[in-house]
DNA sequence: TTATATTTGCCAATATTTGTCAAGACAATA
DNA sequence: TATTGTCTTGACAAATATTGGCAAATATAA
């Protein structure tokens, strides 16, 4: 299964008419990792995200957020007992929320 | 902040009366390791967990989400979208168990 | 104090991630 | 069919992160 982020870059890239190429160059990587950062096959780092933001004139908060989603979905895929453990993650993001 | 996993394994091991040293022999790894688990400066190995439920005489499936719990935690505990990237990656685990 | 338990910082070994390169697949078209 | 351009894939090396162990420091108890 592709991940979310990679499939909203793809989508971002082609309606700006973009090359993976072009945009490979600008952000500074091989043409091959954004091909496979598209299909789900490599994360791209943190970092590199805002600039890709601004490449593809999209919103910084949208792809760190389906990026963040993708690292988890990538921890949690296999395990039986995903949705219990999110439980317990939220409680505990959001007690922390509340501390401050 | 402790992690869920390390506490219920401090509190488990005390109760038993066990010293870090005699779960760590069983467990196969130094001494130190264990301490720095209970208190949260490490992740414990997912391999590891049957062998310490056992030894511990608790649930693996119990310890395993803790584990699983803490593995998100680390990933978005310092994200300003981890709640919407929670979200996120919620639909993607129950459209693939719909799949099913 | 002395003895025992736990914690901490550091290191080496190992594993994982990252980026590059080169070759291959694929589609459009000359 | 051969050519061109784009995208994909796998192999590899370099960079980075994780792991376990040691030893010294610190805490706890007798």
């Amino acid at each position: 299964m592709a991940t979310q982020f990679g499939e909203r870059i793809r989508e971002l890239r082609t309606k700006q008419n973009l090359l993976l190429r072009q945009l490979a160059s600008q952000l500074d990587v091989d043409t091959s990792i954004i091909s496979k950062v598209e299909r789900g096959d490599r994360q791209l780092k943190k970092e590199q995200i805002p600039l890709l933001a601004q490449i593809l004139k999209a919103d910084v908060e949208e792809l760190q957020t389906l990026w963040l989603a993708d690292q988890i979905y990538a921890v949690v895929k296999d395990e039986k007992f995903a949705n219990e453990a999110m439980q317990v993650a939220d409680k505990k993001i959001n007690l922390k929320k509340k501390k401050k």
